[in-house]
DNA sequence: TCTGGGGTCCTAGGACCC
DNA sequence: TCTGGGGTCCTAGGACCC
């Protein structure tokens, strides 16, 4: 059967997060600042009319915040992460196939009736998934995942669609796509987008009918298939399971500069314990630990520097222990006194299926049964009661070099122990 | 005082081999 | 005197995504 795609996004999906738990919110401007509390990464459609940019530092914000009175939060990933849980279990009810693309969206396939059907289906996902959930969605449907995208662009930008915008549902594909801004297509960042201005295409329609070669040649490949997408001729297909990741990491700026090599281990291991926990979450271990370290590269007038190093371990791993272990023997190398330094992180790279581990022959008396077993306790009890419950000794208590995370909504979803308790007396 | 974090894929160029 | 060239692998860097 003829199958299209619907792509279902999640509008303004933190910002909406923050709504559906505290009413209060409703029809006010609202922020979410990234981790660290350092700039804005979603804007309810209230502080967007009031022109606040996306990735706008928080600190030079202050002002028109106060101003415009808009609501500002620090972003919380665990009622986040629920929440887009909860959206996808409700899409799947729509759709048997269907790829997760992110944390607010969705890839569905659904079968290619006709237009005005295909239009009325999404209307009913869109009005479900606000009943269930609480989150207004805004869903485009294409016969490409790029054309798709077009018309989510379309539905959440002219309210006459009411969040549904169905591109087949039009004759004239090509006048939609004249209007369509050249940087607006999937695929089209900031430098490609000036480029292709710079050569007189400034609309999805114009690039539509760009030559195939002389995009290859400037847009590589990944540019091509973008163009024949928008041709109609599907090249991106729908991936219902998520790959394996090829690497993991963990890093996060310091809520404030840090120079003694204790608390950089500190950090350093904490972040490692996190890429570990991922590690073990998707049954595997990795063979390659990378370090990096660095300092403000905002901060002009004080001394900058980078490093990084990169160890193979002997046998693939996911013990945190030893990662950590390798860790800082890595920073200990790459440390040098006298910077003030803004951010520190580790890559967990080449990695394999934990049953499959290759094991070398000094590996032969390691207890690698007693590590797994205490790794699985460890696991289960910072699930249940949230992360962080049990930590090793490396990771430090006092932790004072903490990203920010002032102005945090309550874990509504997830964890009763975090709602603040409010003291008396 | 204060500027996020975590991924993917592709290409060019160097090293190396025969 | 004259000094190849194709294939493969790896890495760094650049583009993109949310």
């Amino acid at each position: 059967m003829k199958k299209i795609f619907a792509l279902v996004d999640c509008n303004n999906f933190y910002a909406s997060c923050e709504r559906v738990f505290n009413p209060r919110l409703e029809g006010k401007p609202v922020v979410v600042l990234s981790n660290n509390d350092g700039c804005v990464i979603a804007r309810s459609e209230e502080t967007k009319a009031l022109g606040i940019k996306m990735g706008q530092p928080a600190f030079k914000s202050e002002k028109l915040f106060k101003k415009h009175g808009i609501l500002v939060y620090s972003s919380n990933y665990a009622l986040y992460g629920d929440m887009s849980d909860r959206v996808m279990e409700t899409l799947r009810q729509f759709a048997r196939d269907m790829e997760i693309y992110s944390i607010d969206e969705a890839f569905l396939s659904l079968p290619y009736t006709t237009p005005e059907q295909m239009t009325d289906y999404a209307r009913e996902i869109r009005k479900t998934v606000k009943k269930w959930t609480g989150i207004p969605v805004s869903i485009g449907i294409g016969p490409t995942k790029t054309l798709a995208k077009v018309a989510s662009k379309i539905a959440k930008k002219y309210a006459r669609f009411k969040g549904v915008f169905n591109i087949t549902d039009h004759e004239k594909t090509d006048q939609i796509l004249e209007k369509f801004p050249v940087g607006d297509i999937w695929g089209v960042g900031p430098r490609y987008e000036a480029f292709l201005k710079r050569h007189g295409i400034k609309n999805a329609l114009q690039l539509k009918r760009a030559h195939d070669a002389w995009v290859k040649k400037h847009l590589t490949v990944m540019g091509l298939r973008t163009v024949m997408e928008l041709r109609g001729v599907p090249c991106f297909s729908l991936e219902q399971m998520p790959a394996a990741r090829k690497g993991i990491m963990s890093s996060r700026s310091f809520g404030r500069p840090v120079e003694s090599l204790d608390e950089l281990k500190e950090a350093l291991a904490t972040y490692t314990a996190i890429a570990a926990e991922k590690l073990r979450s998707q049954h595997s271990a990795a063979t390659i630990l990378h370090v990096f370290l660095m300092t403000n590269r905002f901060k002009k007038n004080e001394p900058q520097y980078y490093s990084s190093s990169t160890t193979i371990l002997p046998v693939a791993s996911s013990y945190t222990p030893e990662l950590i272990r390798f860790a800082c023997e890595q920073l200990e190398k790459i440390y040098k006194p006298g910077y003030r330094y803004k951010k520190i992180g580790v890559f967990l790279a080449e990695i394999v299926s934990q049953d499959r581990i290759q094991l070398n022959l000094l590996s032969l008396d390691y207890p690698h049964e007693r590590n797994k077993t205490l790794m699985q306790v460890v696991d289960k009890m910072n699930q249940r009661l949230g992360p962080g419950t049990v930590q090793f000794g490396a990771e430090g208590t006092r932790k004072e070099w903490h990203m920010r995370r002032k102005l945090l909504s309550p874990r509504y979803t997830t964890q009763w122990s975090e709602i603040p308790v409010v003291k008396t007396g």
